[in-house]
DNA sequence: GCCAACGTTGGC
DNA sequence: GCCAACGTTGGC
């Protein structure tokens, strides 16, 4: 069986690492994703049991913030559905859903947030999506890039 | 708040 | 299907 890892952007402001360990069962539902390349991924590439990591976007310290796993797979965003919601998209629908997402749940947070800027300078990561293109929401992280960060930032952090 | 990068929309 | 105009993301 392959493991996938993935890193999702979230801004702080609205709903960082902290609400998810402060969430029922510590779990949400990826809402609000409205890019179809990030839609794309969250519907076709995501798996159940996946890892990722949880990114500060738009912020004072942009970074990696925690960790979270993926319980579900192939749900209709609600918030599509939602008229009152701002992500409310009226041509999407129950029997033809246009935005698809994922559930997780936190895992650990990191004991800091390691800074995008620290994540530059390691050059074993400059290929990372993040690095490159950083604009999209939901994002593939290589096993040599999550192996890396894992074993040469956060255990080197305890 | 600025602005570069880049995604989306819509006229043709 | 092209592409100009426009909107959004997100680091700084």
């Amino acid at each position: 069986m392959t493991m996938n890892y993935w890193l999702l952007k979230s801004e702080p402001d609205q709903f960082g690492y902290h609400h998810l360990t402060s969430a029922p069962k510590k779990r949400t539902i990826w809402d609000g994703v409205r890019n179809y390349q990030a839609r794309n991924i969250l519907r076709d590439q995501v798996k159940v049991g996946d890892l990722a990591y949880f990114y500060h976007s738009s912020c004072k310290i942009p970074g990696i913030a925690g960790i979270c796993r993926v319980t579900k797979v192939g749900l209709i965003d609600p918030s599509s559905l939602d008229p009152e919601s701002p992500y409310y998209d009226p041509k999407s629908s129950l029997d033809n859903p246009r935005w698809i997402t994922i559930e997780v749940e936190a895992i650990r947070a990191l004991s800091r947030v390691i800074p995008l800027k620290e994540l530059h300078q390691h050059e074993a990561l400059q290929n990372m999506v993040l690095l490159n293109r950083s604009r999209l929401s939901v994002q593939p992280v290589s096993q040599t890039e999550w192996d890396y960060i894992e074993e040469q930032i956060i255990a080197a952090d305890r």
